[in-house]
RNA sequence: CGGGGUUUGGCGCAGUUGGUAGCGCGCGCGCUUUGGGAGCGUGAGGUCAUCAGUUCGAGUCUGAUAACCCCGACCA
């Protein structure tokens, strides 16, 4: 990408309704833009950032053998009425609107009833399970109060994984792959050391639920924790009497703010009993299909991850979803062919600051706010031995590189 | 949804006892600069959130509405 290309310009100072430090960066960066409290836009450097995100999780997700799916946003009533979730009362934070040809449909905020109901066309007998589905989709939450940039949103990305077993120990096994995939996601994604497996209320069919949380002074829960045994507790549920049932010792416990990244869910015949999602086992005989629920919301991720990386310079994104990989600058005529042979290699790989009009100090400063990974300085000075410049935006110490090694570089992940 | 606050050029802000709006950044043009957000000159850009009042006259006073922010509540 040529930065002088890009509509999406950084800027100095950050708009004075933002209170969070990654929504600040994130808008100076150009990475979104606010459309109204809790909506934003992803501009292009927001969109790739996010979407890298995204595939780090396909690629788990694809790892437990799920199916990626699309469901659709806009929800009929019906459903969510055997459900019992249409009531504004049991559900208070649906956007409904009518239709023009007559109805109700709803916004969805989660998808258990969309999914049931639709794999109840595909599933039969016990030889089409275990299944597991999931997909990226946008959720829609009419919340009363928006809060902390992308961190909490009325529109918002989520990966929603939901599984259908045959009994409860075939779900059960699964349960525990997918907290061992989360903690993998979590760990590629670069806020893995701060997040931590915790307990949470559960619902109709298990005591617990698991909540992934991720130390942070801008989140909205608070958690206690036990580094040796490295799992949390919700204050939801810290209570003596679930702390002795864990085996917790309360003075060992350390109380942190965090912020909500993932959940995983128990859910058992919730769903699969109102809305009869059944099949047929071995002897003939109709079952309910135990099931499950996991989500993130990889743009919340994208939030945590900008909050906690960040320095005072901008942001500092972790190698694997930084939008871009290098971040080019050039002093000098030759310099300047050069990298834009360089950028023409790898347009992918590189953001070339080929602004004419932005001075080399501005250019360093927007290589830090931006947060990409490598700065490369290309002088003519050190192409005179034929070097380039590399600095990781994590440390403060420049490296001389050949520039034949840097052209090998590109076009490696 | 309760309490508190804010709203003035693209962004950040100032605007006194009511007298017809200004600064910085950014943007355009010119010259000089050029390894950590340059300097000088010059220029463009505003129904002061909206509506209704008070007044000879409202950014400023009154009322209503809206949007946004904070605290709380809420968060299948």
């Amino acid at each position: 990408m040529k930065l002088s290309q890009t509509f999406a310009k950084t800027t100095k100072t950050a708009p004075g309704d933002e209170v969070s430090e990654s929504a600040k960066l994130l808008i100076r960066g150009g990475y979104i833009y606010k459309e109204m409290a809790g909506v934003y836009d992803y501009l292009p450097l927001g969109m790739r950032t996010l979407d890298n995100i995204m595939q780090v999780i396909r690629e788990e997700m694809n790892a437990l053998g799920g199916q990626e799916v699309r469901m659709t946003a806009l929800q009929p009533r019906d459903a969510w009425e055997k459900s019992g979730r249409w009531d504004d009362k049991v559900l208070d934070v649906w956007f409904k609107t009518k239709l023009n040809a007559g109805g109700e449909l709803g916004f969805a905020t989660t998808h258990e009833e969309a999914f049931t109901r639709m794999l109840k066309s595909y599933i039969s007998s016990y030889k089409d399970l275990p299944l597991y589905v999931y997909q990226f989709q946008t959720k829609f939450r009419n919340e009363l109060r928006a809060k902390s940039g992308i961190m909490r949103t009325r529109e918002f990305m989520m990966k929603d994984l939901y599984s259908f077993s045959r009994t409860k120990e075939e779900h059960d096994a699964f349960y525990e792959k997918v907290a061992a995939s989360y903690t993998k996601i979590f760990n590629r994604l670069g806020i893995g050391t701060d997040t931590f497996r915790t307990f949470a209320s559960g619902g109709s069919f298990s005591k617990f639920s698991d909540e992934y949380q991720t130390l942070c002074e801008v989140g909205e829960d608070i958690i206690y924790l036990d580094r040796e045994k490295n799992i949390a507790v919700n204050e939801e549920v810290y209570t003596d009497e679930i702390l002795n049932e864990l085996g917790l010792d309360k003075s060992k416990l350390e109380q942190h703010k965090a912020a909500e990244v993932g959940n995983i869910f128990t859910l058992g015949y919730k769903y699969s009993e109102p809305l009869e999602l059944e099949y047929t086992d071995e002897d003939g005989k109709r079952q309910k299909v135990f099931m499950g629920s996991y989500g993130i919301g990889p743009s919340r991720v994208m939030g945590v991850i900008a909050e906690k990386l960040s320095d005072e310079k901008g942001l500092v994104w972790p190698e694997e979803i930084a939008p871009y990989k290098y971040y080019v600058v050039a002093i000098g005529d030759k310099a300047m062919e050069i990298a834009e042979d360089l950028h023409n290699k790898a347009p992918e790989q590189i953001i070339f600051d080929d602004r004419a009009n932005a001075r080399n100090g501005e250019k360093f400063a927007d290589a830090d706010l931006l947060g990409i990974p490598y700065r490369i300085v290309i002088s003519d000075k050190t192409l005179a031995e034929d070097k380039v410049e590399i600095k990781k935006r994590t440390e403060t110490e420049t490296k001389l590189l050949p520039l034949t090694e840097f052209i090998a570089k590109l076009g490696q992940k």
